[in-house]
DNA sequence: CCGACGCGTTAGGGAAGCGTCAAGATCGGT
DNA sequence: ACCGATCTTGACGCTTCCCTAACGCGTCGG
């Protein structure tokens, strides 16, 4: 989903992260010191950096002016406690976010959220869909059909926007099913049929005869929209 | 434009920010004391806080810590050199910024600007709401219903506006708690179940059957309106 | 002609989420 | 130090949701 570059020279740290956000779908870069920070971030090009400030061998905060000169990526900054003055500089040198230590991991990944939200969002997920009697709205959950509110469950809304970013095109069973259940599914196509079938009875008009939730046999699902 | 509030005990500095900040088209209330300062704050509802840590009567954290139970309001605190724990317990207690002294005018406009803008920038926080009997006065802090008066807690008050901020979306349980307790929670989902509970009852016509206040499954809390 | 396979459909049980109440715990003000 | 208001925490019953196991239907290939 999104390239996030690693900075810290704490290997544990470094491993917690690249556990957590690959979870979430993210592709990690790890980098342990400052000028190692800088070469990767100029040849991998990431679209958010994570920024420890007590690093062996530049001050982090020096790594900071030096990557704002090339680029304005967002970047997070983790801080120690008694580094209360690096973290306002860092702030002042342009950092979108800070964290101090100690932090739970839930805290810095709803922030990698919300930095990565801010970005910009998928331009593939579109925030409303409207075809036929049909809207989905995605970024408020709702939908209705035929002027009527429709409820769906949190699986049906992701398996519903899995299919959105798509839409048009086939989506296979396994690309479903780890990105709606999580990376350890693939196998599990039952699944996809209870669901699709229950989200058909809330959004076709004709259940049977579906127009928009369209099943590929052998390849899997696509979502048809006008 | 922008009203703001300066608390700091020495005229000099009083002086020399209500000058500079005037000039800038702001409009400035001046508080000597902490007590003072929380006072005119509930009265006037400022929309920046510039908070000098070395007060004569109470802590200037403590300031801002009953200062964070009330509003979410932007706080920039001033401090000198050698109160280097206290700056880190504001920042903790919800600072936004903090300016050392001594330290140059242009410098804190400079942080005052930024402080506005980040403020500004925020999701339309409504001063007014109207839907049914309903009336919620954000700006007084007045809620009504079917014209009678009703009180909230200040945890209610916050909730409810971060809900109205989002009028219409669904805001996931995370969300919530971390604007309405601070960014260490994510996981206590029973204080939503309580409080939203406790707004229904002061708010809903028929608190068991929400036609405002919705929830949806797994997902979070829906703020209906009109 | 028949068995294998993929898909649609339904329903039930268990788990998770939610509303509700009330008893501590905390905090601010008197 | 006390009291009232507010927030936290735990417990209970109810609702919603998800997983799972059936069964039927059609298609395809042997």
């Amino acid at each position: 989903m999104t390239r996030i570059l690693v900075v810290d020279d704490d290997s544990v740290l470094q491993r917690t992260l690249r556990i957590n956000l690959r979870a979430r779908g993210h592709e990690v870069l790890l980098a342990g010191t400052g000028e190692q920070a800088l070469a990767t971030f100029l040849s991998e090009q990431p679209e958010l950096v994570i920024l420890d400030l007590g690093l062996p061998d530049l001050d982090g905060v020096e790594v900071l002016r030096r990557l704002r000169k090339r680029s304005g990526v967002p970047v997070i900054v983790l801080s120690a406690r008694q580094e209360a003055d690096d973290k306002v500089e860092a702030l002042d040198e342009g950092a979108d976010d800070y964290v101090s230590k100690p932090f739970s991991i839930d805290e810095l990944l709803a922030r990698v959220r919300a930095a990565v939200r801010r970005a910009g969002s998928d331009p593939d997920t579109p925030e409303t869909i409207e075809a036929d009697g049909l809207v989905l709205d995605f970024a408020a959950n709702r939908a209705t059909r035929d002027g009527h509110p429709v409820h769906l469950t949190p699986t049906e809304w992701r398996l519903l926007a899995e299919l959105a970013r798509h839409r048009g095109r086939v989506v296979s069973h396994e690309d479903l099913l780890r990105a709606v259940w999580g990376p350890h599914y693939g196998r599990e196509r039952q699944y996809l049929r209870v669901f699709a079938n229950q989200l058909r009875r809330k959004l076709e008009v004709d259940p049977a005869h579906p127009r928009h939730l369209v099943n590929e046999p052998g390849l899997g699902y696509r979502l048809e929209l006008g």
